[in-house]
DNA sequence: CCGGATCCTCTGCGATACTG
DNA sequence: CAGTATCGCAGAGGATCCGG
């Protein structure tokens, strides 16, 4: 039906990278030097982003290898950390392309709120 | 509900990006040299689209300033014809830098067939 | 020939509750 | 704490018809 395949590179990112929230929990990751991140973190974060869809897009992302997980079992409470792979901070660069490429084209650059807006920062 | 504004520019980007069809859609105005091409030429070469949402996407992209439109109304039949702005062919190297991502992190790049896959003309 | 209008299906997303 | 299970809805996408 698709002319491109499944697995074909383009397309799988642009698969990713339009779903709701995986912008957003990619650039929260980003934040603060790619540090460790914990479930909750990106969660508060990401004040309304609901637990089903935040563990459904670390999934997919841990699988396009954009981010890594480590999980500590041996004490409770668990805690699983997620952070940028350097595919992933490489990745971020795509982004501050698409970002360029908005200033360069756009009459006037939409800009966010500066204290939540995480895109704002590049 | 989202953080980040309706109008910020990447998460616009992002969000006809993800869309089904935009990718093809851009890649086959690509080729070719940009030239004007007809609705229905990007239609035959996108197989199974529908004309509604080639429209609809159509009328996106026009919108977002990456392609522009021409319509000949003086004689029958309307011929209404697209192709990528400067803009538009800007944003080609958005793409070809996703490709090289790709090629860059993945173990093995997924080819397509060669006849019908427009990326990989890259 | 271009593409809008209608109707219908399907899935992405969200709210809520629940478990190891 | 870190998720999974269930349910429900709205909106995206598809098939088809039709009119300019």
């Amino acid at each position: 039906m698709y002319i491109m395949k499944e697995n074909c590179s383009i397309r799988k990112v642009a698969n990713f990278l339009g779903k709701r929230w995986t912008l957003l929990i990619l650039l929260e990751l980003y934040k603060g030097k790619s540090k460790w991140k914990r479930f909750s973190q990106v969660k508060k974060s990401l004040n309304n982003i609901t637990p089903k869809i935040l563990s459904a897009r670390l999934k997919e992302l841990e699988r396009e290898k954009l981010i890594e997980k480590r999980v500590n079992v041996e004490r409770f409470p668990i805690k699983s950390e997620y952070k940028l792979t350097e595919a992933g901070k490489d990745f971020i660069n795509i982004i501050k392309n698409i970002k360029k490429w908005s200033l360069k084209w756009k009459e006037k650059n939409e800009k966010c709120d500066e204290r939540d807006c995480k895109d704002c920062e590049f």
